[in-house]
DNA sequence: GTATCCATACTCGGATAGTGGTTGTCCGAGTTGCTGGGG
DNA sequence: CCCCAGCAACTCGGACAACCACTATCCGAGTATGGATAC
């Protein structure tokens, strides 16, 4: 029940790519993340596969969002690095043993992975509402607008 | 991000036992709910660290819920095998870096830890909201009150 | 001066090892209930 | 008939391996850039 790792390190690339125009690298945002620039690749790749940003080729290339950052939200980038598998998979457990149930009695799902499933679905709703942008905003909101401008300046120096 | 199985078979033994007032053997559950009795008993003994149930020991005992099956909570249950560990850890990536901000910007948490607690707290909000005595209800609901007392009868039969 | 070609450096992408946690298993300590014998 | 001691069977509890997913890493394929060259 860990979240992974990687979905922090996707979650502060997706906001650092939305206050940013040009693409940004993999190996920058290793940099500024300071973390396993393989590893992190591996993430960005999973993003690229789930259509939230897209790779630009060649010399001064990178990652760039695929959408404004506001129509992105946190549990795209869950699932784009989790997975869409949800946490709780139901056995039929009811179904086994010597007492188990006749499937006739189960045509509807089991009530315990009915439970676990809104549960999953509280979890999910809650992501969905908040965006990238959100995040942004938020984070910029924390820290001076000279840090800020700093930030900006190193990530995506002038051409 | 995926939750163990022990947490399904535990919640289907808590049920069971619910349904019951004498001890019920880790044994017989694993005939039950047909899973490995080994792995079964090892996820009843963390029910039973945790205060839900309580062991009985020598000939005929088992296990008894250790409070009224209303009182148990879905998210007892989940937390109690899958321990208290938030899903998501914060690293404090914003700190880190060539770029990083300074502890005193930082004083409040990281808005991407926040986000995925307030996910969390919604998930946690919907299985307290479940109680083992509703899972119980529902079950009982959906079989023919035949099987019901077979099943019951199976489980602990007459002394 | 301009257009073209080429070499270079940089980018992503997938295939390949290492490690921690979940899964699965085993045997020992302790307790209860039964049985047999004695009073 | 009642009480007691001993035995046996059954229970849980913690310590011990096996497997899988997450973590971490590497090298190859492809492309835009910049400069050198020919016209």
């Amino acid at each position: 029940m860990k979240i992974s790792a990687g979905v922090e390190w996707a979650l502060h690339c997706c906001v650092a790519l939305s206050g940013l125009d040009r693409p940004v690298s993999a190996a920058k945002m290793a940099e500024m993340t300071d973390v396993s620039a393989s590893y992190l690749a591996k993430q960005l790749q999973a993003l690229s596969r789930a259509g939230l940003i897209t790779s630009v080729q060649g010399n001064a290339g990178g990652y760039v969002l695929t959408r404004a950052p506001e129509k992105i939200s946190v549990l795209d980038v869950v699932l784009a690095i989790e997975g869409p598998t949800p946490m709780f998979e139901c056995t039929e457990i009811r179904q086994r043993g010597p007492v188990g149930a006749s499937p006739e009695e189960c045509r509807d799902s089991c009530p315990i992975a009915k439970a676990m499933l809104a549960g999953e679905q509280a979890w999910r709703t809650a992501l969905r509402e908040v965006s990238i942008q959100d995040l942004g905003v938020r984070m910029a909101g924390e820290i001076s607008p000279e840090r800020m401008a700093a930030m900006l300046n190193w990530m995506q120096p002038a051409k």
